[in-house]
RNA sequence: GGAGGACUCGCAUAGCGGCCGAGUGCACCGGUCUUGAAAACCGGCAGGUGAAAGCCUCGUGGGUUCAAAUCCCACGUCCUCCGCCA
C-alpha cells in the first residue's frame, strides 16, 4: 500500500511509477478525487459526533421537563450520526479498494519494460563444455530416471500433471540442499521457521498476492484459507499488526516449506520434468528492517543467494529485472538464473525483492525508536527452491554414463560424493 | 463433531448503561536520594488520525439506546470436558 500522504504530495511520482509498470496512471487521480470526499466526510461525521458527544452528557444531568426536551433534540442528531458515519463507512472503503491496487513505487535504478527488458548484472562461471568433455549432456527428467530420482509418471498419475516423486537419491538430495541451506542461513543470523502453509485471506491479501496473481494461488473455499505459494506470506504475516523494537532490527527470518502453484496460463512452458510443478519445497529468507536500510539489506540477500550458487559449484548470471515484470509489492528484483546444459538456457533458480514499507503497511507492521512509530521495510528472497536447484545440479554435474557429481559443500550432508545409477 | 467458560493499555487484574479511553499491581523509562546499587519517593508509560480542538479504538462485525467496556446477536481466538484421530 503506497502512503496516501505521499501520493498527495507526489502524484507525479506514483504516476510515473504506474507508468513504468505498464499499470493504470488514472488510478492516481482517481485516489486524489475520492480522498478529497473521504475527508470531507471524515469532517462531517466528527462534527456531528462531536456535537452528539456534548449532548448526551448533558441528557444525563438533566431532569424532568429539561430532559424530555433533550431527549428529542438528541434523538434527532441521532439519526443524522447514523446517517454521517454510513457514507463515511462507504467513502471509506471505496477509497481503500483504490488505494490497494496501486503497485509499490519502482526504485528508479530499476530497468523500464517488459519481461525482456531486464538488465544482466553479472555472469558468474562458465558453462561447462559437454564436446570437449566428448558427450552428449542428458537431461535432468532422465537422469533422474537413471538415478531413481524423480518419477514424473507416478507423479502424473497420483497427481496429474507437473506433479513428481522425489526417490531415494532424489529425496536424500532436498534433505541436504535444507540442511546446507538452512546451516548457511543460521550463520548469516536467519532465525529458521518452519511456517504455516495454509493462511487465511488477510495474510494472503496482505502480502499481495491476492491482487494480479490471484489465479496462481489455490484456495480452500470450504474453510476460506488459501495455500501459500510461497513462505513469504506467512513470513511476512507473522507479525501483521505488530510494532516491533528499533534495536532487534533487522530481524531475519528463513522459512523452510512447502509452497503451491496453480500454473495457470502456463500450458505448454515447461510441461517436461520439475522446473514447473504445482508443489515443491523452498528455503525462504525474509527480513524486516528500517527503510533506509532497505537497499543494503538487498543487497545481502543477493549475495546470500549467490554464495549458495557458488556453492553448488553452477554457473549462473544476475539480472535486474525490469519494472513490467516485478511483482506488485517489490520496488526492484535481483533474479538469479542457473545455467541449465540441455535448454542452453539460464533459468531462474531463485529471486530477491525489496518491498520497501509496501508490504509492511498492508500488513500493519511498525518499528518504533526514540523518533516514534514507522512503517518498516520488508524484503525476501530465495535461498534455495528444491526442484530447480536439483534440475541445476544433476545437468550441470553429470558424468558420461549418467552419473552425477556431488558438489564438495552438499557431500557432507548426502554422505557420497557421487550420486549412482539405480 | 457435542457441552461449558473466557477475551480490557507489555503482563496480571478492576470496571454500576452516563462521573471510563478506562482504576490498581507488576514490568519498563526519566528524576530525587546514594560512593554505587537496592529500597523509598516524584513523574511518565496503548495506538491511530488531525495544525489544533476533536474524532476513533476495551477480540471482530452488527444491533438496542439520546448515550455501550458494560445489554442483545453473529463470527473469531483461547481454555476445560466428551467423542474421534495422527
Amino acid at each position: 500500500m503506497i502512503d496516501i500522504k505521499f501520493l498527495r504530495e507526489n502524484p507525479d511520482v506514483v504516476r510515473a511509477s504506474q507508468k513504468g509498470r505498464g499499470e493504470n496512471v488514472e488510478l492516481v487521480d482517481q485516489i486524489l478525487a475520492i480522498d478529497e470526499i473521504k475527508r470531507a466526510a471524515i469532517n462531517e461525521f466528527e462534527l456531528l459526533r462531536q456535537e452528539q458527544n456534548v449532548l448526551s452528557k448533558s441528557v444525563g444531568a438533566a431532569k424532568g421537563d429539561e430532559k424530555t426536551a433533550l431527549l428529542a433534540n438528541a434523538k434527532e442528531l441521532a439519526d443524522k450520526v447514523k446517517a454521517a458515519d454510513s457514507k463515511r463507512g462507504e467513502i471509506e472503503e471505496q477509497a481503500k479498494q483504490l488505494v490497494m491496487q496501486l503497485s509499490n513505487l519502482l526504485d528508479t535504478e530499476a530497468p523500464i519494460g517488459g519481461e525482456e527488458d531486464f538488465v544482466t548484472i553479472e555472469h558468474i562461471g562458465t558453462p561447462r563444455d559437454f564436446t570437449k568433455d566428448g558427450f552428449e549432456p542428458k537431461d535432468h527428467v532422465e537422469l533422474g530416471k537413471l538415478l531413481g530420482a524423480i518419477d514424473t509418471e507416478r507423479g502424473a498419475k497420483v497427481a496429474g500433471s507437473r506433479s513428481y516423486y522425489l526417490t531415494g537419491a532424489g529425496a536424500m538430495l532436498e534433505f541436504a540442499l535444507v540442511n546446507y541451506a538452512i546451516q548457511s542461513a543460521l550463520k548469516n543470523g536467519f532465525t529458521p521457521v518452519i511456517p504455516p502453509v495454509l493462511v487465511n485471506p488477510s495474510a494472503m491479501e496482505g502480502t499481495g498476492f491476492l491482487g494480479q496473481a490471484a489465479e496462481n494461488v489455490y484456495r480452500i473455499e470450504k474453510d476460506d484459507v488459501y495455500l501459500v505459494g510461497t513462505s513469504e506470506v506467512p513470513l511476512a504475516a507473522m507479525h501483521m499488526d505488530e510494532i516491533l523494537p528499533a534495536d532487534k532490527l533487522p530481524m531475519r527470518y528463513a522459512g523452510y516449506s512447502s509452497c503451491f502453484r496453480r500454473e495457470a496460463g502456463t500450458y505448454g512452458k515447461d510441461t517436461r520434468g520439475i522446473i514447473r510443478v504445482h508443489q515443491f519445497d523452498k528455503v525462504e529468507m525474509f527480513s524486516f528492517c528500517k527503510p533506509e536500510e532497505a537497499k543494503e539489506e538487498h543487497k545481502r540477500l543477493l549475495q546470500w543467494e549467490k554464495d549458495f550458487l557458488n556453492a553448488m559449484e553452477i554457473p549462473y548470471r544476475v539480472i535486474d529485472v525490469a519494472s513490467g515484470d516485478l511483482g506488485s509489492s517489490a520496488t526492484r528484483k535481483f533474479d538469479i538464473e542457473a545455467w541449465i546444459p540441455t535448454q542452453g538456457a539460464y533459468r531462474e533458480v531463485t529471486s530477491t525483492s525489496n518491498c520497501t514499507e509496501y508490504q509492511a503497511r498492508r500488513l500493519n507492521i511498525r518499528y518504533k525508536d526514540a523518533d516514534g512509530t514507522k512503517a518498516i521495510a520488508t524484503l525476501n528472497g530465495t535461498l534455495v527452491a528444491i526442484p530447480r536447484m536439483i534440475v541445476a545440479i544433476l545437468e550441470n554435474h553429470q558424468n558420461a554414463d549418467g552419473t552425477v557429481n556431488v558438489p564438495a559443500a552438499l557431500q557432507p550432508f548426502l554422505g557420497t560424493a557421487k550420486l549412482e545409477l539405480v
